[in-house]
Order: C-alpha cells, then structure tokens, then sequence
DNA sequence: CTGAAAGCGCTTACAG
DNA sequence: CTGAAAGCGCTTACAG
C-alpha cells in the first residue's frame, strides 16, 4: 500500500504504479486522466482510488513530449521594464492573469523582454514551443515581438489594440476613447471650461484615443480646442509632473486637467498644488485608470475605471481559446467614472 | 538545405536532424549541447554548424523527461496578494529574479498562494517536481508551505529571514537591524529627541528587527524608551496613516517618525501634513526601502535603501547553488541611508 | 470499453 | 572520442 509519503525527493508514482494498483492497464489509466472517455464506471473508479492512494501526479514533461503542447503560457512584457514596474496597473493585471491561468492549471512563465538581446532570445524560446501562447503587454507600435510571434503562428492576445498589426492579432482593451469621454463630459459640467489634457504616448492606443476622446467632447460641447491646452506624457509620474508645468506656464488660469494615467496624475497633482493653486477648487484633477494610485494621492483622484480584473480574465479566456483553434478576436470593455474629491 | 524558417508551426528539428546534417550520431549532439566534453574539435564544429543550419533548438520537456530536472524555477507569493501587489518593493524583487534567471536561460513560473486552496494546489504541483526549485516571498511566521516544502527537499531560498523555520532554509535578506539604527542616529544627528516609529508587523524579522535597532540607538543615545511613541503597522500605505494618527495623538509633539516602510511613511507624511505640520521643520519623517514610493511623496523621503538588485541576484545565485547540490546559507547585505528632503 | 505497442526527443552508461 | 541502444513517462491509434 503505497502512501504518498513527502520526504526527500524520491521517485514520484509513475502511471505505472497506478495502473498496477488498479489492476489497468496503462492506456486506461491516460483515459481517465485525459477526460475518462471510452472508460468503464467501474475502471474509471478503480483508477481514481488507485491515483489516490499513490499520491500520483502526472509528468507534464512526459506528456508534453508526446503531445506537443507545453501546457504552459508565457506573460510577456515588451516595454522597457522600469516604467512598466512602476506603475501598480502592470501588478492588477499580471496578478489577474496568472490568478485565471490557475483555475485552468496552467502555469504563467514570466518573460521581460527589455533589451534587443533579451528579445531575440525570448523570441526563440517562445517559437521553440515552450510555451502554447503569449499575453502581451507592449502597446506601442512597431513591436518587432509582436510581429514575428504573430508570424510563427504563435497565439497571441494583447493587452490593447496593438497598433500596426491590424486585427489579426487578438487583444483586450478599455474602451479609452469613451472613458475619455466620459471624464471631460465630468468636467464641463462641473462648470470647467479651460480644460487641459496630458496625453499618453501618441504611438499607444490609449494615447490617441483618450485624446480623440477629449476633442470630441469639447467640439461637441461648443468649446474651441486651445493647443496649448495639450501636451503628451509617457505615462510616468515625472512625465505628468512636467506636463503640468507647461500647461500651467502656457495657460495659467486652466481651470481643470484630464490626465491619460493615475501615476501621471499624481505628478500632476503635485506641481499644481505646490503651484498654490487648490485642488479642486482652483484646478479640477481627472485620472484614468483607477489603480492604487488613484487613493494615494490628496485629495484622491476622480478617475476612469479600467476593469482590470475582467481585462486579464478575457485575455485569458481569448487565448485559451485560441490556442484551442479558434480564430483571433477583439474584446473591448467598458470603463465607469469614479467620482473622488480631486475635481 | 534547410532554412530556420518561420511560419506556421511546423515540425521543428531535433537532434536526430542535426546528427544527419552533422553526419554523426545523436549522442555526440546531445554531448555538444551538453557541454562538449568527449567531443573532438572537428565534430564540435560540425554539430554547431548544423545546429545553425537548421535552426534547432532543444526540446526541453524531452530533456526534462529523462534529467528529471525541469530547468525552471518558481517565485512563490504566499502573502495575501493585495498588501504585496501594493507593495513597489516586490516589482523590484520580481524584475531582478527574472533577470537573474535570464541570464542562466531558466524560465520563472510566477505562482501565487494566497488561499488555503490555492496554497495546496501549487504545494501539489511544486512537490511533483514541475520546478527544480523556489524562490519564496513570505515574510510571516508559521507559514505552512515553507515548511511543507522544506519537508519534501525542495531547494528553496526566501525573501528575508523566514521566522520558525530556523538556519535550515537559505535566504537572503538586508541587515534590517543595521539600517534602522542608521536612521534613528540621523534623526537624533539632527537634534530630534521625541523620535517615534511605525514598525512592520512584529511576526515578521524586518518587524522585530528594524524595532530592535530603533530602541538600541535610543538606549545608547540615553534617551528614556517612551511606548507611547511605538506602534505597529502591516506595511500598508493605510496602516502607516493609522500609526500616524496614533502617534500624533499619544505624543502631540513628537519631533521625527521613523517608518519601516516607504509606502507606510506615505501614509505618515500624508496625516502629518494634514495635521497642520510640516515636513521636515515640525516632524521629520524617515522610512524603509527607497521604493519608487520614497520619490513619490512631497517632500521626497530620506530613506534606507535596501539593495534588491543584489537580493534578488543573490536569492538566484544561492537557489540555483543549492539546486546544484550546495548545503542552504544566509546572505545578509548592507543598507544604506539615503537622505532626501523629509528629514 | 480495453490492452499491447509504438513512439514523442532526448541523455547516458556501455562498448569499443 | 564515438555510435548503438536502452529508457525516461506518457498518449494514441490500432485491434479486438
């Protein structure tokens, strides 16, 4: 009677064991490990005990020597790492994606691809078929990465619309352009009229889109766009930081500010408050994103929700299913408003 | 003559492929591949040639299969995910594994065990031999899976000394004790003497550790213990706001904070602030870690850094020592002062 | 529904 | 230094 006693690394049970304990044959055990098809009540049970009883956990090498698959997906970050690290969206979501691959058993290779060499070598590892596929998180365009896994036919879903490769490549975004909307309509009703905007990186998705957002809203409203109301950051706190000193320098009684990120926001906040100008009442503050950075900031930000949680479980979901055979797919969510007390 | 094509997911090359191009025999590939020993020169050169012709790349779960060794490694989060995601310090640690890992071409399975179910499943997976080892984030006592996982002989190296489980497990780990007392004695350096402190939680070393420093530099200095200016937090950002309010409210005149984590000492400096006093004139504040926290604050924080490029190398360099069969050790490393504008 | 058998791609003694 | 061969633990047609 063989327990699955833990201590030192002996050798584990293989389904040779448990075939003989179930009084099988080994092709009935695989069955009943890979869905019990073709299998008897009665055998189905035996073996179920037996796996018990040993303590037996499969070889994944072994099984996926034979069936080609690694059971196994890689995250994969294409940005230069040290903004991606700083910002706490990257952890909501590395942290929802490797929470859904576990309730399918799959586990999460994490994969940083900052320099060229650590690309190219990423690149061979992945079109190796080490991993079934690839969450990619590198909005920017011209990804090279992202080109030469989609052309190794390797599944692939991102994490917003990559820009350049059409939609043949599966990805999961916010609807930034209507999240944008929403927090500029926010604003004008609060009575604001000199509304400026910090822009994310207009070689991103979110970039051009929570600006397009902004200048609908404005055109709609009656409101003549001010140039000197727009500046672009890179989504890093410094960056907000020094957006904010050139509108308030170019435009001194703007009266409220829509920033493309909560992290940038933050820096934002700071230059227009160290400026002496109150925050809301002299300069309104709106974020996007709603990540922890929202709630440390005084006054905490009013914001765009991004549903992190949901964004990481549909790109899971998307690639799962591709990686299944189904073909590439577009998911786009919707944001909420969040009301705090910085506008 | 065959190209490394890319496109589609064909049937790559294995070695029996590169024997042929080579014209030798799979087992002096698989000697080439593995570290040329017994190989002559001019089959070492062939079997690299061919390796380049035809784009071949080792199929490691083949590998794996008969080394019993899976060449990967897995970083284990058994905290509750929330305070850690929140938490900057363990992008930091994160980032550096996985390069570390990189560069030794061993993949990081990320794995989170944040409930008791979940702790089970990846104890499970782990013992079963689906990584060579561990690289464990968990700073409380008593935590099962540490000891579970010591039990069956899993290489293992932790984060900061694991209280209970004694010098058996490797680790690695900032002289929490030495840094502190860097910090208090530029407090009291800077003529404060109503000195207070936000600790970590006192089942944690950087707890005990960073407290036993605060109170020996005080002693020293003769300066009467007063327990009314300590109180303990969870490292959280809302923790240390609480801790302040405490503070300010048991010792209305308390001179300098010593905060055992940045992101706690932005909760400190926010409630400080908020009190009416300023930073550093009224209160100074000093926190822990140099996080990207520390220069997220106004005024930015004087803090003790703590080398995570070189912990994280070094939880690396003694997995993957131990993995080769070294008996487990202890790294403590040196923190430095670093003073910023809140002190 | 089930067993016997082939084979996935590699490594490693074993003879030479 | 090198080749032939066994075998790692599994899955999957193939016969029954």
């Amino acid at each position: 009677m063989t327990m699955h006693s833990t201590g030192g690394r002996r050798k584990p049970p293989t389904i040779h064991d448990v075939a003989r304990e179930a009084g099988v044959s080994r092709g009935t055990v695989s069955r009943v490990l890979n869905g019990g098809h073709y299998v008897s009540p009665s055998a189905q049970e035996a073996v179920n005990a037996a796996i018990r009883r040993t303590g037996y956990v499969v070889n994944r090498h072994a099984r996926s020597l034979i069936t080609g698959r690694s059971d196994s997906v890689g995250f994969l970050l294409t940005e230069p790492q040290e903004r991606f690290f700083e910002d706490p969206n990257f952890n909501v979501l590395l942290r929802g994606c490797t929470q859904a691959l576990a309730t399918h058993d799959i586990p999460l290779l994490l994969m940083l691809a900052g320099t060229e060499d650590e690309r190219r070598r990423i690149t061979r590892y992945i079109t190796a078929g080490h991993v079934d596929g690839v969450l990619l998180v590198s909005s920017h365009s011209g990804d090279p990465v992202a080109e030469q896994l989609r052309e190794a036919g390797v599944p692939l879903v991102a994490c917003g619309k990559p820009i350049g490769l059409g939609s043949k490549v599966s990805y999961v975004a916010a609807d930034d352009r209507d999240g944008a909307r929403d927090m500029v309509r926010h604003l004008l009703s609060l009575g604001r009229r000199r509304i400026g905007v910090v822009t994310g990186p207009l070689d991103t998705p979110g970039g051009v889109e929570r600006l397009a957002g902004y200048r609908e809203v404005l055109t709609e409203g009656g409101i003549e766009i001010d140039e000197r109301l727009i500046v672009s950051g890179d989504y890093s706190r410094s960056s907000g930081e020094a957006g904010a000193e050139r509108l308030l320098a170019q435009v001194p009684d703007m009266d409220a500010v829509f920033v493309a990120s909560d992290l940038m926001a933050q820096g934002v906040l700071a230059v227009v408050q160290r400026s002496g100008r109150r925050v809301p009442e002299d300069v309104a503050v709106g974020g996007f994103d709603d990540s922890p950075a929202a709630t440390a900031t005084s006054p905490e930000l009013t914001t765009i929700r991004q549903p992190w949680d949901r964004i990481s479980a549909e790109m899971v979901r998307v690639l799962l299913a591709q990686i299944g055979g189904e073909d590439p797919a577009a998911v786009i969510l919707p944001t909420e408003l969040v009301k705090r007390r910085s506008t």
